[in-house]
RNA sequence: GGGCCGCUAGCUCAUCGGGUAGAGCAGGAGACUUUUAAUCUCAAGGUGCCGGGUUCGAGCCCCGGGCGGCCCA
């Protein structure tokens, strides 16, 4: 420890001057949360015998002349220390310890007089200076941009931030696990595409110089997949970062995470039943129960799960009977009684589609499988097997947002080159989301592909849902930002 | 992309009919033997987001730009 005589600059926390004299490793024998717990309803005024030796960041400091308290904090919870001018070895050096310094210290787990569990300082150390001054220990961080930018502060400051976090992990490991154990496995397919395929979304480009050619980076790691189900892996998953060149709002970041799975045998009713169950599964397992509270609601997500056709949703909420059938002139006369903006070359499935999402949709809390998606809207879905124009598509939402979209996947190579031609004619109409002919895919299909059901799980919206957080950028660590112009 | 709002000390916020800025916390110096956002005393701390304009004078009014938030598309 080196004697702290520099003046701190203006505004700042003391920097301190010479070198730095931390330490290379500190030996812990207990985390605050496992002394907390060891520990918890000492009595009053009781000092043990345990000797801990615990670490983590100074959050808050008490002087009281000959004595000092001192809150620390690490990852698993927060510890008073008890130090005295008489028994703690450079007591003076403690008490000039700054708010957000690191320090090990070595002692006895007692109770004060007040009640307080506490770690009697008898030998510390500092472990890391806090060269900035942390926000301010009642209000914290409020600006929002700050929050994201600096994370590592939010983090310190706020503990729902930090749980949060955490349980977003705990939700991936849940999902790892109960797909793992119904026999899917995971696997990683390429972020680089050469064709960008598998979603409606513009790609980001990027290139790769060695071989002189544009690549883009996935919007959806779907044609890969599918292609290992040719390949005769019959349950795979990716837990898959995706790019889409889109706009930012409260529910989206130009990089998010999807989960992806395809079961072969399966179709849209299997991945029904395996959507709800898993979905239920990981809730139980963060929160402890199906029942959870989002933005003040609840939402019980015990299976099974509602189902209804598009159709339904929309006599529900417009008490308007429509279908495919009305033909297009109907539904453009339709859109137009509601209110709703429609562009030329609009088929009937797409105004089908935009009548459901403007009335339906946005009042729909869930959770529901909404089924039987125009196929003109769903390239890569297998058409119903008994209602012509639609596809065995279905999206869930879930606290009045679209947590998931899965289909039968179409298996017909014939029919998706005709499909993918279609979406290429949109594009060349100067749709810069609709996909591209993917022959290598169209292949793969021609190889075989058995009937399979696919699943796209939202994973940040399912954790914003398992943590009732409301904006997708309190569940991404680091959320996309404009860059700092001061950067 | 459009509308509204915000940007003042490291953090959280004030101030005013345009007259060159103030508090709490943090940081510095000191007091205090059981505190809990400890308390008390003292001193220090500012390119008022950036650039123009109006004005004798602008943090405040006007214009442009930047970044962010909310709502809408």
């Amino acid at each position: 420890m080196s004697d702290d005589t520099a003046p701190a600059p203006e505004g700042q926390a003391d920097p301190g001057d010479g070198p730095d004299d931390t330490p290379y490793r500190f030996e812990r024998s207990h985390a605050v949360g496992e002394v907390v717990e060891a520990f918890e309803g000492l009595e009053a005024g009781v000092e043990t015998e345990t000797v801990v030796s615990v670490a983590g960041r100074l959050m808050l400091r008490r002087d009281q002349g000959r004595l000092a308290f001192g809150t620390l904090q690490d990852a698993t919870g927060r510890i008073q220390l008890f130090a005295t001018a008489a028994a703690s070895p450079g007591f003076d050096r403690f008490t000039a310890l700054s708010i957000g310094d690191w320090i090990g210290v070595r002692g006895a787990v007692m109770a004060t007089r007040r009640g307080e569990l506490s770690v009697r300082v008898d030998d510390w150390t500092r472990l890391a200076r806090a060269r900035r001054s942390f926000p301010d220990k009642w209000h914290g961080l409020t600006d929002p941009d700050t929050r994201y930018r600096q994370r590592y502060v939010d983090l310190w400051v706020s503990d729902e931030a930090r749980a949060a976090f955490v349980r977003r992990s705990r939700i991936v490991t849940a999902l790892r696990r109960r797909l793992d154990e119904q026999g899917f496995v995971e696997v990683e397919t390429p972020v680089l595409h050469p064709i960008p395929g598998g979603a409606a979304a513009r790609p980001f480009v990027t290139r790769h110089e060695a071989l002189s050619a544009d690549l883009y980076l996935r919007v959806a790691p779907e044609l890969y997949l599918k292609r290992l189900v040719v390949g005769g892996m019959e349950r795979v998953y990716e837990i898959a970062r995706v790019f889409r060149n889109e706009g930012i709002s409260t529910r989206h970041n130009p990089e998010f995470t999807m989960l992806e799975l395809y079961q072969a045998y399966a179709d849209h009713t299997d991945i029904m039943e395996l959507t709800e169950h898993l979905v239920a599964g990981v809730a139980r397992d963060v929160c402890g129960s199906t029942t959870v509270v989002y933005d003040g609601q609840d939402v019980d997500l015990a299976p099974p799960w509602r189902r209804a056709t598009m159709e339904e949703v929309i006599a529900e909420h417009t008490g308007l009977d429509v279908s495919l059938d009305a033909g297009s002139g109907e539904l453009e006369a339709l859109c137009d009684r509601l209110g709703i903006e429609i562009e030329a070359g609009w088929g009937p499935g797409k105004l089908l589609l935009e009548i459901y999402e403007k009335t339906a949709e946005p009042n729909l809390w869930g959770p529901v499988f909404v089924t039987d998606y125009p196929e003109e809207v769903s390239p890569l879905s297998r058409r119903h097997r008994s209602r012509p124009g639609y596809a065995e598509r279905f999206e869930a939402i879930v606290a009045g947002r679209e947590l998931c979209n899965a289909f039968t996947e179409l298996v017909d190579p014939a029919e998706q080159r005709s499909r993918f031609e279609a979406q290429a004619e949109l594009r060349a109409a100067g749709d810069d989301e609709a996909m591209v002919v993917d022959e290598d895919y169209l292949r793969s299909l021609e190889y075989g592909l058995p009937p399979t059901g696919g699943l796209g799980i939202g994973v940040d919206r399912l954790v914003m849902l398992l943590t009732d957080t409301q904006a997708i950028r309190d569940a991404v660590l680091f959320p996309t930002l404009r860059p700092d112009p001061q950067n």
